[in-house]
DNA sequence: TTGAAAGCGGTACCAC
DNA sequence: GTGGTACCGCTTTCAA
């Protein structure tokens, strides 16, 4: 820690200038067309062993790092991918499908970065990635149009991949089907002789683009039989699951699909703690197949949701790069399979 | 981009050029210099209204978007905060905090960026976020050293800040203080006259540096007593703990801090499991304050912690940023608290 | 009110 | 083997 005489007023130090590749030039009395070379290791020029030593020293010496904008620009191009930050909680499946994609676009060479668009609303934060020049962007959810494709695609991006419920036109689709899991979830209930079946729709914001297709999902697997369908507002919070469940008895339900796994935690104590009996009452499912669901009493049955592998992603992203002519791939991820504890 | 006649191989469509300012330029037949003008409303010089249409319809049919890098370049400076992307499942608490600082940092005008440096290691990954000229650096955990501080002031950042259990000199410092919340967990199990205390240590990776202060913490507060702890290595799955439990009795502790609420899940239903009654055989401590340890029955003791609120840390960054030469700040964050409910 | 031109930091072509 | 230099896209004096 620099112990800093702090005068009033800021600034005093001048803060010295950051070094420049002109500067590296110089230390080493050459030129900085010699510097590029040295430093990137250019094959197709030959430097002499005592020139390449005094580059590094001098780059060493003066703590010279090559500025990435100025590179780039230079290029015309970057390897730079692009995805928005989550502004939601996500959950442990998420972040680890992250992670695993940065890992494995790093191998491929690409810089992977999160950009926190919070804020920022539809095209705005469309212009916002667009002026980063990214040759590939990421978009998981919805919140990107056709028109904000083209925005991206005229600014340099090569590939552009959703990953959403729904194709977007001129992009990559990775169609995480959140209808499939509950069709999963509503087939699954209804198979086991359940007919007045309740879905848990969060009240957060954010989780619309989940839960809303899961909720078509549960809509469509019951279409044409004599099921019911009731929509269940909750919030991710003790009151909101304790009103719930003190009026559940009114609701006449007798299974509940709860968006996911933790949501059916917090709705299952609930319940439980009014005296309902699970599963004999109310039968209750989750979904995402988290931890939490096996170490639940009754044990939780969850509909297991397989994300695709970072690596193929990255894959995909790479190809998109290299041919970005290319018709649009379009892949069903997201393999959903109910996995039947002892809650159903 | 040049047209390149590309023999085989998909790709027909020569990616149209991207539009720079001097394309709107010509087409709305002005100079460059008004173009930016325009686009920017400089205040400082007066731009005819008909110009100014012409401009902006120029833009818009071009689909123009300024090209950042080029900008920041050309102005010596940007407003990128960035933050190393963590490359292990963040919490709810965790996720929630960078959100919120995103945010705060979006109202003060800067660009906060994640940077996936998975794989990067120490040195390495400190020269690639330093190649991006980032105003002002945020890194949580170890990981950056003195010497990683100054390549990063050398390259023009002027805010260093970390989140983390110690300081790092020249950098401003958030003191997350994970020992004192082993540190509570430990008083706290001992005033319950607890003698015999286990503390859970995740076998996770890239947990250390939050598993280990808080382990400190415990053999802190159990220093000049007459209690032992033992070291419990877990991984999260429940086999690791199921391993565990049933070497309970052996164990012959009376007393359990599981690092987290989630780990405290996991061990607890394993003891459960495996018959060992809870509290009375055994008290169980977590961290965190998660929603799931409210849910549990007997509902999770656990410790409380007061992140900073993401504001202000985004006033700290601000601060930093605008007086550069300031005294690096040291700030303890992390009001760590018991909260007492049924396990303990 | 507008335009010409310098220059930010690197890279790569061409000449010596 | 090395150096000179044009240029990437944009902002910003300075002149006109």
């Amino acid at each position: 820690m620099v112990q800093i005489p702090k005068t009033p007023g800021p600034s005093s130090p001048a803060p010295r200038p950051v070094p420049t590749s002109a500067d590296v030039a110089r230390l080493a009395g050459v030129s900085r067309a010699t510097v590029s070379y040295v430093l990137n290791n250019t094959t197709s020029v030959r430097i002499s062993e005592p020139t390449r030593r005094r580059v590094h020293e001098a780059a060493k010496e003066l703590g010279y790092v090559p500025h990435a904008a100025a590179r780039s620009l230079r290029a015309g191009h970057s390897r730079l991918v692009l995805m928005p930050a989550p502004d939601f909680p996500v959950g442990p499946l998420y972040s680890r499908f992250i992670s695993e994609l940065q890992w494995a676009l790093g191998r491929l060479d690409y810089t992977v970065v999160q950009f926190g668009s919070v804020g920022l609303h539809g095209d705005e934060a469309v212009r916002a990635w667009a002026e980063l020049r990214p040759v590939a962007v990421l978009v998981p959810g919805a919140g990107l149009g056709p028109q904000g494709v083209e925005v991206l695609k005229g600014s340099g991006a090569r590939a552009v991949v959703t990953l959403g419920s729904e194709p977007v036109d001129g992009a990559h689709a990775l169609l995480m089907d959140h209808e499939a899991v509950g069709h999963c979830a509503g087939s699954h209930l209804h198979d086991r002789g359940r007919r007045r079946i309740g879905v848990v729709v969060p009240r957060e914001h954010g989780l619309e683009s989940f839960s809303l297709p899961r909720l078509k999902g549960v809509r469509d697997a019951l279409h044409g039989t004599t099921a019911t369908l009731t929509e269940l507002p909750l919030a991710y919070a003790e009151d909101s699951a304790a009103r719930l469940a003190a009026s559940w008895r009114d609701l006449d339900l007798d299974a509940v699909f709860a968006y996911n796994d933790e949501y059916a935690m917090l709705l299952m104590r609930a319940l439980q703690d009014e005296g309902v009996r699970v599963p004999e009452e109310v039968a209750v499912i989750g979904a995402d197949d988290l931890m939490l669901g096996r170490l639940l009493r009754p044990r939780l049955s969850t509909v297991h949701i397989e994300l695709p592998s970072g690596r193929d992603l990255a894959e995909l992203v790479d190809r998109a790069v290299r041919d970005p002519a290319a018709a649009p791939e379009t892949h069903k991820v997201l393999g959903a399979t109910v996995i039947h504890r002892d809650s159903s």
